[in-house]
DNA sequence: TTGTATGCGTTATCAC
DNA sequence: GTGATAACGCATACAA
């Protein structure tokens, strides 16, 4: 061709004109008339070169905006700089708060290393995932919420060599790294805090899809046992709760019982707060009818006046970060493990029962199953 | 047929042996005995082969766990499947509730085909992003939130062949797509709202670090012009109120001016919340004393009963998505624009002036240099 | 129907 | 110091 003797500002030109697609390291090597090999020298490994051929790289690289290809890089160098993070949560409203507070400590945690996270959002809606998912080569490790991965699936995962963190789940192998908060500890507070105000009659209103729901409410009977007090088998039903109407249904039902609870504890801040507009709507008045406690401190709780236990949730992302990173750096997934502590909060929706018995303006006869006070 | 698979299982199990790494296809290939063309073909362009290699391939590939390599597929395919969504909010506190809401719709949106989310959160907390960040091969397109990238860093990217979308933006190239929320009409409605409650002294509280503020202000001043009312400039002050605190003193600043204004509006739900617990720490009433509104309808509004403007953070998300696919469908970026309504949702912190005069306790309007109170 | 060969863009290992 | 070149794992066009 005519202009194979061109300059390199020229080549430079016709490379801008010629590519629609990015610059890659050989159009960058050709526009400062050296070889890639120099050009990725120059770019990664600073210092073995020459200033003459250092300035001439940097300059076509950056006049041709030159970025290298992440996904080639990663093949070569066998990291991604990428933390795949499921959670299934994202999905959901109100019921969990906190999911933001999470992914904001795992952004921190992770911004100190900079890696990135890849949030997956393939998932169906409903169904386990598929470990494989993980181990396809875009991510060096995973963070897992609960409610994708079965126990088996989970098992599977650690059993490869991707580290894996997960949160809020206590039912993993041993070997697996992990972040809980207290919940024993929580509920613990919450029932001795309303067996101080005077409550006997004490409620547990969760749902038990996860690990967190299924602690709390063991805890919540062995609170109760350390305490004397034998919870009816209606005060602790065993629902769905997934959605907010499911919590009228449900508080119906313990409302139409033929003792009433004077206090209720809930699995979260979600169930809670529905639990308040429940109650507030048939007439109750809390807390002078019923007391109402929470789980997590949200923000809504705190809107709410709602006596809960606060976890810290942008916390448990930040550890599950640096454990990521720990990992990686060779840590055994048995020396990653934490179980952060909680902190009971008491506000306006929790106070001393109305003198032992139910209190004079509440329905005599709450209409369901023929149930009466 | 029982040869067969004593033979394949056997070298499964070596496989299975010596692989610390992933297996790859050759490796499927191998315990197959067939090559990796006919694996390829068998995985992906399902069709052309018989039967008996159909299942030995599957069998092999499934006995081993084989997951192809995404790097490399996306290397070969040129799609990797992913979006880029950039939200400096992550960071930010209870100032912006709505970003879970966004990533919810979407993370909905993009769930409908199949691409996972790669969440930036290596930028730095402060200074503009370097566009060429999204342009390192990991994802098919972006989708922006406001706060990351400067206007020319915006303007580099669209010229780039990578498709964009903003969220929340309206100072961009004309070529670039974009889901932006109707404020003007929810602060018009809004000034509309309570100067049919009878107030005429309103004031404007807001930051003006984003397009959103800067519009809602705009709005704002337009409709106090439209209603005849001459907003004082002490009513509309342009502080920084990046944190809490910071309403206090805006509040405070207000609240000291010769003539106080009846009702206030917010930029957002977070500085609103915010501005009544200065009003009420400093003994105001509210709406007795003073109005308040916000914009955004987040669950702290509903917990405060806040009057606001509600505005579809996921429905943005979720259409976001949605544009996203477009561009990568052909579409121009020209085709992709949307403005989604907003809904004035009245609540408690709104109600009619009391009675023309400033209440008791607050001190004497003072009229101003033709300032029409 | 199946196998072979090529190339993707980069890093890294060697010669020079 | 610098420049060839192998290798990464896969898809695909093409040959058999």
């Amino acid at each position: 061709m005519v202009y194979d003797d061109e300059l390199s500002s020229s080549i430079l030109c016709k490379v801008a004109l010629s590519v629609a697609r990015h610059p890659t390291i050989n159009d960058v090597a050709r526009a400062a008339g050296v070889s890639v090999g120099t050009v990725s020298n120059v770019l990664n490994r600073k210092g073995r070169h020459s200033d003459a051929t250092r300035a001439k790289v940097i300059r076509a690289a950056a006049s041709m905006h030159y970025r290298p290809n992440a996904l080639i890089r990663s093949l070569q160098t066998g990291t991604t700089n990428t933390i795949g993070v499921f959670t299934w949560r994202v999905y959901l409203g109100a019921w969990h708060d906190m999911t933001l507070d999470l992914l904001r400590g795992i952004s921190k945690g992770l911004a100190e290393t900079s890696r990135d996270v890849l949030l997956y959002a393939r998932h169906p809606h409903e169904g386990d995932v598929d470990p494989g998912y993980f181990l396809d080569g875009r991510v060096d490790a995973a963070i897992l919420a609960p409610g994708g991965l079965s126990p088996e699936g989970l098992e599977q995962l650690a059993s490869s060599s991707l580290p894996v963190v997960t949160l809020y789940q206590s039912r993993i192998p041993a070997s697996v790294a992990s972040v809980r908060i207290d919940n024993a500890s929580g509920i613990h507070a919450t029932v001795e805090h309303l067996v101080k105000l005077g409550h006997r009659r004490i409620a547990f209103l969760s749902p038990a899809y996860s690990d967190d729901f299924c602690e709390r409410r063991q805890a919540y009977l062995d609170a109760m046992e350390r305490h004397d007090l034998a919870p009816r088998a209606e005060w602790a039903p065993l629902g769905e709760l997934e959605r907010e109407g499911d919590a009228g249904e449900m508080m119906d039902y313990m409302l139409g019982t033929r003792v009433l609870p004077t206090a209720i504890v809930c699995g979260n801040d979600g169930v809670a707060i529905a639990a308040l507009r429940a109650l507030r709507e048939r007439g109750f008045a809390v807390p002078q009818d019923l007391s109402v406690a929470g789980f997590d401190d949200s923000a809504a709780a705190q809107s709410e006046d709602l006596t809960t236990v606060r976890q810290p949730a942008e916390e448990v992302g930040m550890t599950a970060a640096r454990f990521v990173e720990a990992l990686l750096c060779g840590a055994r997934g048995e020396e990653c493990r934490a179980v952060l502590p909680v902190q009971l909060i008491t506000r306006g929706t929790t106070a001393s029962p109305r003198d032992g018995r139910a209190s004079a303006h509440m329905p005599l006869a709450v209409p369901m199953k023929g149930a009466s006070v």
